[in-house]
DNA sequence: ATGGTAGAAGGTCTA
């Protein structure tokens, strides 16, 4: 079973690569980000008809997420939870979608960037991953496989970018965001990449600007994180760079696991 | 230090 995540950065402006993609690498299951799109102008009919099935949540302008799978998607979350568990606060912003598919429960992620920082922004990211911890907490004891897939918006260490001096001051490199990321893993979470691919550069977005991708001046900010029973039946995970090369390309290219289910 | 690009909009805002 193979489970990509692939931020797109506007679903219409997309769509093309979108589809082409989905036909060559056939996942199981798609997690997307930045849809930037409502819910009845996401180009459902045209993913339906090359076989999908498409689950989305979305709003006007900016983020958004999706999971676009060839499996029934059953039990569908829209939306993190309050701190307690309750859905008093329900988030403004689209940024959360989870659903169970082939016994795998499976969470489309897109966390807040919260540049600048120190600002409001950076609190409401903080705050944002407070809550993201405690869903993954309750999704641990219900002993599912989970994998919490998606655009992080987390530098998780110096290597994961091309060049650490210029990172210290943006929010996806603060001591609090990626700590915040490691309490994931000490939950019992896996970094399905780092599993996988122990050391080294592994990046998996490159800004438009000044040619960062042709420089490979990026950074990984996309993953899977794996709970202890989808780790037992982690197969393989790799970044596919081949769509950031692409014309009208996104600038996050898909992230993948395959599970031995 | 600044500005460089892209998407959804059809204003600027977000990244």
């Amino acid at each position: 079973m193979k489970i990509a995540t692939f931020n797109i950065n506007g679903v219409k402006a997309r769509l093309p690569r979108l589809l082409e993609w989905l036909d060559e690498f056939q996942p199981d299951v798609a997690c997307l980000q930045e849809i930037k799109s409502v819910d009845e102008n996401f180009p459902r009919l045209e993913i339906e008809a090359a076989g999908w099935k498409v689950e989305t949540h979305g709003q006007k302008s900016f983020n958004g997420v999706a999971l676009i799978s060839k499996h029934e998607i059953a039990d569908i979350r829209r939306g993190l939870p309050a701190l307690d568990g309750s859905e008093e606060t329900e988030d403004e912003q689209a940024r959360y979608i989870e659903a169970t598919i082939k016994g795998v429960r499976i969470a489309s992620i897109y966390l807040p960037n919260g540049n600048p920082q120190p600002g409001p922004k950076f609190d409401y990211k903080l705050a944002w991953m407070d809550r993201l911890i405690k869903q993954a907490e309750r999704l641990l004891a219900t002993e599912m496989p989970v994998v919490l897939a998606g655009d992080y918006n987390v530098i998780p260490e110096d290597v994961d970018c091309y060049s650490p001096s210029a990172w210290v001051d943006d929010a996806l490199f603060q001591p609090e965001s990626r700590a915040k990321l490691r309490t994931l893993t000490y939950l019992g979470y896996l970094d399905a990449i780092r599993q996988i691919k122990p050391a080294g550069p592994a990046f998996t977005f490159w800004d438009y600007q000044a040619g960062a991708w042709q420089k490979d001046n990026g950074i990984r900010i996309d993953h899977l994180m794996l709970s202890p029973q989808a780790a037992d039946l982690l197969k393989d995970a790799q970044v596919d760079r081949k769509p950031r090369g692409k014309e009208k390309a996104s600038d996050h290219t898909p992230v993948w696991v395959e599970l031995d289910i």
